[in-house]
DNA sequence: GGTTGAGCTAAAGTTAACTTGAGGAAATAG
DNA sequence: CTATTTCCTCAAGTTAACTTTAGCTCAACC
């Protein structure tokens, strides 16, 4: 009887996956922890990963310079499908949405630029009360912490 | 000898300015702290604001809200006169300033959104590393906490 | 087959932009 | 004149998104 070979899961490991994403290993390792890869284990515990996982990876590193969270993400990311690799479809479709929120925050940005210099010009010191500045022109005002560019998290 | 009418510093009390801004009295005093505002101290030690820095503290919450940080609104305010109340004309070149900063980073925004289609459906998994995604796309990688919208500290 | 590099976990630190809390003084209202 | 309300300072807490450190196991190379 032959020793049984040891079916190892195959795959990327982590510092792999940290050279071809970029990221830091702390990092891929943090975003685990936050759902946003489900890496397999060896039998003694080591990270594999799928090739496509740099995809995934990189989607994230793109939509988060993009501003969103990783809330955000993480919930965009639950819509791709769970028991095959995600085609090309997929991908598209998920960046679709990304690119619609995308339009909304460039476009609030738009207006709040045009309407800075009217507030300046206007007469009323307080440019928060300021006719030309209205409620919707707020942006985001909720939480404690660093607050971040535009809009709260998309409504997908 | 009459008794020395107290030359108390008028001007609006830290609670008023909280409620002519929205701001809540501990960000006033962080901004304070942070060296955006400079308000005058009673002889009992209370804070004493102009009615100008109603405009000065809107005009904060406004380019914050933009997604300037403090060092850059700091750096941006050092540039209004101190030795007298800022003209209609000193805030419309600051706010000059902010409006081709944030020109750049809506550009920036609307090529990055363009590509992501791009790049996802391009054949290499990484998109980070992919001819269409290239260094220029990328926004801002420096220091750890929490990762701002686009773009370093403009260049002031 | 030992040593060096890569991985692992868990806990604590970091930065930005504030808020909250403790403990005390001063201003205002009744 | 007492009771609130407002203000003050200083220290510590909060959130997001990670990094750093400590202490240990495992894998890979010569």
């Amino acid at each position: 009887m032959k020793k049984p070979l040891r079916l190892r899961p195959t795959g990327l490991t982590i510092g792999q996956i940290a050279d071809r994403t970029g990221l830091a290993v702390s990092a891929i390792r943090y975003y685990e922890e936050q759902g946003l890869v489900f890496p397999d284990r060896t039998d003694t515990g080591q990270r594999r990963y799928a090739r496509s996982d740099i995809r995934r990876l990189s989607f994230v590193m793109i939509t988060q310079g993009m501003g969103f969270s990783i809330a955000d993400i993480r919930a965009a990311l639950s819509r791709l499908p769970e028991n095959r690799t995600p085609t090309k479809t997929d991908w598209e479709n998920l960046s679709a949405l990304f690119r619609s929120e995308l339009d909304a925050r460039i476009t609030q940005m738009q207006a709040l630029r045009d309407k800075l210099d009217g507030c300046i010009g206007c007469g009323c010191l307080s440019l928060t009360n300021c006719a030309l500045y209205n409620k919707d022109d707020r942006i985001r005002n909720r939480g404690q912490g660093p607050r971040f560019l535009l809009g709260d998290t998309p409504d997908t």
